[in-house]
DNA sequence: ATTGTAAACGAAAATCATTTTCGTTTATAG
DNA sequence: CTATAAACGAAAATGATTTTCGTTTACAAT
Protein backbone atom coordinates (compact mmCIF):
# COMPACT_ATOMS: atom_id res chain seq x y z
CA UNK A 1 0.00 0.00 0.00
CA UNK A 2 3.34 2.40 0.55
CA UNK A 3 3.31 2.34 -3.43
CA UNK A 4 -0.44 4.08 -2.84
CA UNK A 5 0.51 6.57 -0.17
CA UNK A 6 3.55 7.68 -2.42
CA UNK A 7 1.49 8.59 -5.06
CA UNK A 8 -1.08 10.48 -2.75
CA UNK A 9 1.64 12.70 -1.43
CA UNK A 10 3.51 13.29 -4.78
CA UNK A 11 -0.06 15.01 -5.76
CA UNK A 12 -0.82 16.41 -2.74
CA UNK A 13 -4.00 14.18 -1.64
CA UNK A 14 -3.88 13.49 2.21
CA UNK A 15 -3.55 10.07 3.37
CA UNK A 16 -7.10 10.25 4.65
CA UNK A 17 -9.34 7.52 6.33
CA UNK A 18 -11.89 7.07 3.44
CA UNK A 19 -8.80 6.93 0.83
CA UNK A 20 -7.03 4.19 3.04
CA UNK A 21 -10.22 1.90 2.85
CA UNK A 22 -10.99 2.13 -0.48
CA UNK A 23 -7.70 1.19 -1.12
CA UNK A 24 -8.15 -1.47 0.96
CA UNK A 25 -11.27 -2.73 -0.58
CA UNK A 26 -10.02 -2.38 -3.97
CA UNK A 27 -6.85 -4.39 -3.18
CA UNK A 28 -8.44 -7.02 -1.93
CA UNK A 29 -10.59 -7.97 -5.02
CA UNK A 30 -10.07 -8.19 -8.50
CA UNK A 31 -13.66 -7.14 -9.29
CA UNK A 32 -14.55 -3.87 -10.92
CA UNK A 33 -16.91 -1.75 -8.41
CA UNK A 34 -19.41 0.81 -9.14
CA UNK A 35 -18.97 3.88 -6.63
CA UNK A 36 -22.39 2.59 -5.05
CA UNK A 37 -20.60 -0.73 -4.38
CA UNK A 38 -17.95 1.04 -2.66
CA UNK A 39 -20.42 3.22 -1.00
CA UNK A 40 -22.00 -0.18 0.70
CA UNK A 41 -18.52 -0.97 1.60
CA UNK A 42 -17.61 1.74 3.45
CA UNK A 43 -20.31 2.15 5.14
CA UNK A 44 -19.38 -1.38 7.07
CA UNK A 45 -16.64 0.57 8.54
CA UNK A 46 -17.38 4.51 8.68
CA UNK A 47 -20.89 5.71 10.21
CA UNK A 48 -20.77 8.80 8.19
CA UNK A 49 -19.87 8.22 4.50
CA UNK A 50 -20.92 10.85 1.18
CA UNK A 51 -21.47 9.23 -1.99
CA UNK A 52 -20.05 12.24 -3.40
CA UNK A 53 -16.81 11.44 -1.23
CA UNK A 54 -16.95 8.30 -3.11
CA UNK A 55 -17.31 9.72 -6.90
CA UNK A 56 -14.01 12.53 -5.82
CA UNK A 57 -11.95 10.03 -4.55
CA UNK A 58 -12.41 7.35 -7.74
CA UNK A 59 -12.14 10.43 -10.18
CA UNK A 60 -9.01 11.53 -8.26
CA UNK A 61 -7.25 7.56 -7.68
CA UNK A 62 -8.27 7.66 -11.61
CA UNK A 63 -6.28 11.22 -12.45
CA UNK A 64 -2.88 9.60 -10.54
CA UNK A 65 -3.25 6.41 -12.06
CA UNK A 66 -4.01 4.47 -9.29
CA UNK A 67 -7.32 2.80 -10.91
CA UNK A 68 -9.11 2.52 -14.31
CA UNK A 69 -12.30 2.20 -15.74
CA UNK A 70 -14.29 -0.11 -17.70
CA UNK A 71 -16.31 0.65 -20.17
CA UNK A 72 -20.30 -0.70 -20.02
CA UNK A 73 -23.32 -0.40 -22.09
CA UNK A 74 -25.24 1.47 -19.20
CA UNK A 75 -22.68 4.19 -19.55
CA UNK A 76 -22.03 3.78 -15.78
CA UNK A 77 -18.75 4.27 -14.04
CA UNK A 78 -17.37 1.33 -12.95
CA UNK A 79 -13.51 1.22 -11.58
CA UNK A 80 -10.67 -1.14 -10.67
CA UNK A 81 -7.53 -1.04 -9.13
CA UNK A 82 -4.61 -0.83 -11.83
CA UNK A 83 -1.79 1.08 -11.72
CA UNK A 84 0.93 -0.69 -14.47
CA UNK A 85 2.58 2.17 -16.29
CA UNK A 86 3.11 -0.42 -19.10
CA UNK A 87 0.71 -0.22 -22.08
CA UNK A 88 -1.68 -2.90 -22.20
CA UNK A 89 -5.23 -3.81 -21.71
CA UNK A 90 -7.89 -5.47 -19.79
CA UNK A 91 -9.78 -8.82 -19.82
CA UNK A 92 -13.07 -8.48 -17.99
CA UNK A 93 -15.16 -11.48 -16.79
CA UNK A 94 -19.13 -10.77 -17.58
CA UNK A 95 -19.97 -13.25 -14.76
CA UNK A 96 -17.97 -12.56 -11.81
CA UNK A 97 -16.60 -9.04 -12.75
CA UNK A 98 -13.00 -10.30 -12.32
CA UNK A 99 -10.57 -7.67 -14.28
CA UNK A 100 -6.94 -8.98 -15.61
CA UNK A 101 -4.59 -7.67 -16.99
CA UNK A 102 -3.86 -9.11 -20.61
CA UNK A 103 0.16 -8.40 -21.76
CA UNK A 104 -1.12 -7.34 -25.04
CA UNK A 105 -0.40 -3.67 -27.40
CA UNK A 106 -1.10 -3.92 -31.26
CA UNK A 107 -0.96 -0.24 -31.63
CA UNK A 108 2.17 0.14 -33.78
CA UNK A 109 0.17 -2.04 -36.07
CA UNK A 110 -2.74 -0.07 -36.18
CA UNK A 111 -1.21 3.18 -36.02
CA UNK A 112 0.77 2.44 -38.86
CA UNK A 113 -2.50 1.29 -40.85
CA UNK A 114 -4.64 3.45 -40.13
CA UNK A 115 -2.01 5.75 -41.71
CA UNK A 116 -1.70 3.43 -44.61
CA UNK A 117 -5.40 3.32 -45.09
CA UNK A 118 -6.91 6.45 -44.00
CA UNK A 119 -4.04 8.62 -43.97
CA UNK A 120 -4.69 9.91 -40.49
CA UNK A 121 -2.75 10.09 -37.29
CA UNK A 122 -4.04 7.43 -34.67
CA UNK A 123 -3.02 9.06 -31.54
CA UNK A 124 -4.67 6.82 -28.44
CA UNK A 125 -6.84 3.47 -28.71
CA UNK A 126 -8.94 1.89 -25.98
CA UNK A 127 -9.01 -2.19 -25.83
CA UNK A 128 -11.36 -4.04 -23.82
CA UNK A 129 -11.98 -7.39 -23.77
CA UNK A 130 -14.78 -9.42 -22.67
CA UNK A 131 -15.46 -12.97 -21.62
CA UNK A 132 -15.61 -15.87 -18.67
CA UNK A 133 -12.37 -16.30 -16.95
CA UNK A 134 -10.89 -19.62 -16.11
CA UNK A 135 -12.96 -20.31 -12.96
CA UNK A 136 -16.13 -19.13 -14.14
CA UNK A 137 -15.67 -21.41 -17.52
CA UNK A 138 -15.25 -24.19 -15.19
CA UNK A 139 -17.99 -24.11 -12.85
CA UNK B 1 -31.20 4.40 -49.02
CA UNK B 2 -33.38 1.55 -50.16
CA UNK B 3 -31.46 -1.01 -47.80
CA UNK B 4 -31.87 0.81 -44.53
CA UNK B 5 -35.70 1.07 -45.35
CA UNK B 6 -35.14 -2.85 -46.14
CA UNK B 7 -33.97 -3.38 -42.86
CA UNK B 8 -36.41 -1.44 -41.23
CA UNK B 9 -39.10 -3.60 -42.41
CA UNK B 10 -37.71 -6.84 -41.91
CA UNK B 11 -37.93 -6.09 -37.98
CA UNK B 12 -41.79 -4.41 -38.51
CA UNK B 13 -40.60 -0.87 -38.28
CA UNK B 14 -42.63 1.70 -39.65
CA UNK B 15 -40.85 4.02 -42.18
CA UNK B 16 -41.96 7.04 -40.89
CA UNK B 17 -40.93 10.64 -41.89
CA UNK B 18 -38.92 10.97 -38.83
CA UNK B 19 -36.68 7.77 -39.66
CA UNK B 20 -36.24 8.81 -43.23
CA UNK B 21 -35.22 11.98 -42.12
CA UNK B 22 -32.71 10.84 -39.17
CA UNK B 23 -31.52 8.28 -41.68
CA UNK B 24 -30.85 11.16 -44.08
CA UNK B 25 -28.79 13.60 -41.60
CA UNK B 26 -26.39 10.99 -40.46
CA UNK B 27 -25.89 9.39 -44.42
CA UNK B 28 -25.05 13.32 -45.24
CA UNK B 29 -22.27 12.97 -43.07
CA UNK B 30 -19.60 11.12 -41.64
CA UNK B 31 -19.18 12.52 -38.02
CA UNK B 32 -20.57 11.03 -35.16
CA UNK B 33 -24.26 12.38 -33.12
CA UNK B 34 -25.16 12.95 -30.22
CA UNK B 35 -28.96 12.60 -29.55
CA UNK B 36 -29.07 16.07 -29.45
CA UNK B 37 -27.57 17.60 -32.40
CA UNK B 38 -30.01 14.78 -34.46
CA UNK B 39 -32.57 16.51 -32.47
CA UNK B 40 -31.39 19.93 -33.33
CA UNK B 41 -31.35 18.88 -36.88
CA UNK B 42 -34.80 17.58 -37.40
CA UNK B 43 -36.24 20.39 -36.12
CA UNK B 44 -35.35 22.10 -39.12
CA UNK B 45 -37.63 20.02 -40.98
CA UNK B 46 -40.40 19.01 -38.78
CA UNK B 47 -42.06 21.92 -36.06
CA UNK B 48 -43.12 19.30 -33.94
CA UNK B 49 -40.68 16.46 -32.72
CA UNK B 50 -39.93 14.83 -29.48
CA UNK B 51 -36.30 14.13 -27.50
CA UNK B 52 -37.54 10.62 -26.73
CA UNK B 53 -38.17 10.23 -30.09
CA UNK B 54 -34.77 10.66 -31.03
CA UNK B 55 -33.46 8.57 -28.67
CA UNK B 56 -36.06 5.71 -29.74
CA UNK B 57 -34.93 5.82 -33.04
CA UNK B 58 -31.48 5.58 -32.43
CA UNK B 59 -31.43 3.05 -29.98
CA UNK B 60 -33.82 0.67 -32.76
CA UNK B 61 -31.18 1.73 -35.15
CA UNK B 62 -28.94 0.78 -33.58
CA UNK B 63 -30.52 -2.46 -32.60
CA UNK B 64 -30.84 -3.62 -35.77
CA UNK B 65 -27.31 -2.48 -36.98
CA UNK B 66 -27.91 0.50 -39.08
CA UNK B 67 -25.76 2.29 -36.93
CA UNK B 68 -23.18 1.88 -33.89
CA UNK B 69 -22.01 3.74 -31.25
CA UNK B 70 -18.96 4.97 -29.72
CA UNK B 71 -17.46 5.63 -26.57
CA UNK B 72 -16.52 8.76 -24.76
CA UNK B 73 -14.98 9.68 -21.35
CA UNK B 74 -18.59 11.74 -20.46
CA UNK B 75 -20.57 8.34 -21.08
CA UNK B 76 -22.89 9.73 -22.91
CA UNK B 77 -24.57 8.43 -26.37
CA UNK B 78 -23.45 9.26 -29.61
CA UNK B 79 -24.07 7.28 -32.51
CA UNK B 80 -22.93 7.29 -36.68
CA UNK B 81 -24.08 5.29 -39.42
CA UNK B 82 -22.53 2.12 -40.14
CA UNK B 83 -24.37 -0.89 -40.90
CA UNK B 84 -20.78 -3.20 -42.42
CA UNK B 85 -21.26 -6.99 -41.35
CA UNK B 86 -18.02 -7.80 -41.15
CA UNK B 87 -15.79 -7.63 -38.45
CA UNK B 88 -13.88 -4.31 -38.04
CA UNK B 89 -13.18 -0.98 -36.00
CA UNK B 90 -13.39 2.75 -36.21
CA UNK B 91 -11.09 5.47 -36.08
CA UNK B 92 -12.56 8.51 -34.88
CA UNK B 93 -11.01 12.14 -35.13
CA UNK B 94 -10.69 14.39 -31.49
CA UNK B 95 -11.59 17.59 -33.67
CA UNK B 96 -14.31 17.04 -36.48
CA UNK B 97 -15.63 13.82 -34.80
CA UNK B 98 -15.48 12.10 -38.30
CA UNK B 99 -15.63 8.28 -37.89
CA UNK B 100 -13.52 5.94 -40.35
CA UNK B 101 -13.60 2.19 -40.49
CA UNK B 102 -10.78 0.40 -40.25
CA UNK B 103 -10.13 -2.90 -41.87
CA UNK B 104 -8.39 -4.37 -38.92
CA UNK B 105 -9.34 -6.95 -36.42
CA UNK B 106 -6.58 -9.08 -34.52
CA UNK B 107 -9.40 -10.78 -32.44
CA UNK B 108 -7.96 -14.46 -33.15
CA UNK B 109 -4.56 -13.76 -31.78
CA UNK B 110 -6.31 -11.78 -28.73
CA UNK B 111 -8.29 -14.95 -27.97
CA UNK B 112 -5.10 -16.84 -28.24
CA UNK B 113 -3.31 -14.67 -26.09
CA UNK B 114 -6.19 -14.51 -23.39
CA UNK B 115 -6.83 -18.69 -23.46
CA UNK B 116 -2.86 -19.05 -22.68
CA UNK B 117 -2.41 -15.86 -20.69
CA UNK B 118 -5.21 -16.50 -18.23
CA UNK B 119 -7.07 -19.66 -19.07
CA UNK B 120 -10.29 -17.47 -19.98
CA UNK B 121 -12.05 -17.79 -22.80
CA UNK B 122 -12.72 -14.01 -24.66
CA UNK B 123 -16.04 -13.97 -26.29
CA UNK B 124 -15.92 -10.31 -27.56
CA UNK B 125 -13.91 -7.39 -27.68
CA UNK B 126 -13.90 -3.29 -27.98
CA UNK B 127 -11.49 -1.35 -30.07
CA UNK B 128 -11.93 2.16 -30.63
CA UNK B 129 -9.08 4.39 -32.05
CA UNK B 130 -8.31 8.17 -31.72
CA UNK B 131 -6.53 10.68 -33.44
CA UNK B 132 -6.61 13.59 -36.17
CA UNK B 133 -7.60 12.57 -39.85
CA UNK B 134 -6.03 13.43 -42.40
CA UNK B 135 -7.68 16.52 -43.07
CA UNK B 136 -7.33 17.84 -39.47
CA UNK B 137 -3.88 17.24 -39.46
CA UNK B 138 -3.20 18.85 -42.44
CA UNK B 139 -5.19 22.00 -41.43
C1' DA C 1 1.95 20.09 21.69
C1' DT C 2 -0.16 24.14 19.13
C1' DT C 3 -1.50 26.30 15.26
C1' DG C 4 -2.23 27.67 10.39
C1' DT C 5 -3.75 26.27 6.11
C1' DA C 6 -5.04 23.76 2.34
C1' DA C 7 -7.42 19.79 1.51
C1' DA C 8 -11.33 16.78 2.52
C1' DC C 9 -15.72 15.90 3.94
C1' DG C 10 -21.07 15.41 4.42
C1' DA C 11 -25.64 16.98 3.65
C1' DA C 12 -28.56 18.78 0.68
C1' DA C 13 -29.70 20.35 -3.54
C1' DA C 14 -28.81 20.71 -8.40
C1' DT C 15 -27.89 18.94 -12.88
C1' DC C 16 -28.98 16.85 -16.82
C1' DA C 17 -28.93 12.94 -19.96
C1' DT C 18 -32.00 9.44 -20.66
C1' DT C 19 -36.34 6.86 -19.96
C1' DT C 20 -41.20 6.10 -18.87
C1' DT C 21 -46.08 6.96 -19.23
C1' DC C 22 -50.02 7.59 -21.62
C1' DG C 23 -53.33 9.56 -24.60
C1' DT C 24 -53.35 10.76 -29.55
C1' DT C 25 -51.87 10.20 -34.30
C1' DT C 26 -50.08 7.69 -38.22
C1' DA C 27 -48.35 3.99 -41.42
C1' DT C 28 -49.70 0.25 -43.91
C1' DA C 29 -51.86 -4.25 -44.90
C1' DG C 30 -56.11 -6.20 -46.23
C1' DC D 1 -61.69 2.73 -46.46
C1' DT D 2 -60.77 0.32 -42.08
C1' DA D 3 -58.53 -1.98 -38.62
C1' DT D 4 -54.59 -2.39 -35.94
C1' DA D 5 -50.14 -2.26 -34.42
C1' DA D 6 -46.64 0.93 -34.32
C1' DA D 7 -45.09 5.65 -33.58
C1' DC D 8 -45.35 9.90 -31.65
C1' DG D 9 -45.28 14.20 -28.37
C1' DA D 10 -45.82 16.26 -24.00
C1' DA D 11 -45.00 15.98 -19.54
C1' DA D 12 -43.20 13.85 -15.82
C1' DA D 13 -40.02 10.60 -13.77
C1' DT D 14 -35.62 8.57 -13.11
C1' DG D 15 -31.28 8.14 -11.44
C1' DA D 16 -26.41 8.58 -11.88
C1' DT D 17 -23.24 12.07 -11.13
C1' DT D 18 -21.86 16.73 -9.72
C1' DT D 19 -22.03 21.13 -7.29
C1' DT D 20 -22.32 24.05 -3.31
C1' DC D 21 -21.01 25.40 0.94
C1' DG D 22 -20.27 25.36 5.75
C1' DT D 23 -17.64 22.31 8.86
C1' DT D 24 -13.92 19.17 9.88
C1' DT D 25 -9.42 17.10 9.32
C1' DA D 26 -4.54 16.04 7.92
C1' DC D 27 -0.19 17.47 8.38
C1' DA D 28 3.63 20.47 8.22
C1' DA D 29 5.70 24.36 10.40
C1' DT D 30 6.20 26.52 14.47
MN1 LIG E 1 -3.25 -1.67 -27.32
MN1 LIG F 1 -11.01 -6.51 -33.35
ZN1 LIG G 1 -15.32 -14.90 -13.74
ZN1 LIG H 1 -10.98 15.39 -38.43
Amino acid sequence: MNKYYEMLKQQNLKKTPKRVEILRIMKQSTSYFSPLEIWDLLKEKFQKVGLPTVYRILQQFQEIGIVSSIQKDNNQLYYFLCSIRQDHHHFICRKCHKVSCVQYCDFDNIKQLVEDQLGSKAETHFLQIEGLCKECRES
